[in-house]
DNA sequence: TTATAACCTATAAGTTTACTAGGAATAAAA
DNA sequence: TTTTATTCCTAGTAAACTTATAGGTTATAA
């Protein structure tokens, strides 16, 4: 029951990009040496959060990437589903062919909705905004 | 972020075994064509609860596994963490030696230390009664 | 004594995770 | 126009994890 390092990851990018944000685009290499996170794996991630319109690429020298809203409008809930897949806790909750012969007697299926559910209106909750803000003390 | 078998297989196990409870003892093979989980699969789940304290096993001839609490006493967080292990959903939130060097300066542990706090609750606030009484539409 | 059942340990196939690698496409700057 | 810096794309791969199988040992009621 583990998160992976792609929404980990995904998340820590996305707020590193909101904290370096001075309108021109940040390359991954920057990215990288700040966050200790491999150039090569982040290429991996990066196409996901732009496909899904959260940040935009320019490439070539002087390439690299912004957000295109505002953090407060990206809930961790957007980037995780995006980089991690759906957040379901079990396969039977997706739409996918993973449906269980035994569903119509399952007396399990409705605590794993309502775990899911818990899971996205938690995550949807925080904004990248507030993680950006988080103190530690 | 997916609850695996063993977590599910064993909830659904003791679910088995508080609607089959007449007194006397459970075999698996019995449960296990109930549930169309292989005998051998569920011999490696039963050690974690009957260790856990929340099954009693009898072997031998006649032999088989009770509950060893009435099924209000269970929570489903009890079951699943005693199967899964933790449900922390990242490494970090563990005591084990998982902890990272930017641990001071990290802006999303509070956020994953609330997820675990919202998914235990949540876990926890469901009993084995009250899956075996779930209804099905 | 026999049958039945839990218990223990090892092994193995399949899947997923977390990368690594190499090159192609793109675009600014020299 | 060439160089340099960057994203993008696809493939490969080692290690770990999941999901079992398999075989034998121990315990106990009939």
């Amino acid at each position: 029951m583990k998160i992976s390092t792609k929404g980990r990851y995904a998340l820590r990018i996305m707020i590193d990009l909101a904290q370096h944000d001075e309108g021109e685009a940040i390359p991954l290499k920057e990215i990288s040496e700040r966050q200790g996170i491999t150039l090569k794996y982040m290429e991996q991630i990066m196409p996901l959060l732009t496909r899904a319109g959260y940040v935009r690429s320019f490439r070539g020298n002087n390439g690299g990437y912004l957000l295109s809203k505002s953090p407060s409008d990206y809930t961790v809930g957007d980037i995780l589903r995006t980089t991690e897949g759906s957040l379901a806790p079990i396969a039977c909750l997706e739409d996918t062919p993973n449906r269980c012969e035994r569903r119509e007697e399952c007396k399990t299926l409705k605590f794993w909705e309502g775990l899911w559910q818990t899971i996205n209106d938690y995550v949807d909750g925080t904004t990248l905004e507030q993680l950006v803000n988080q103190k530690n003390e």
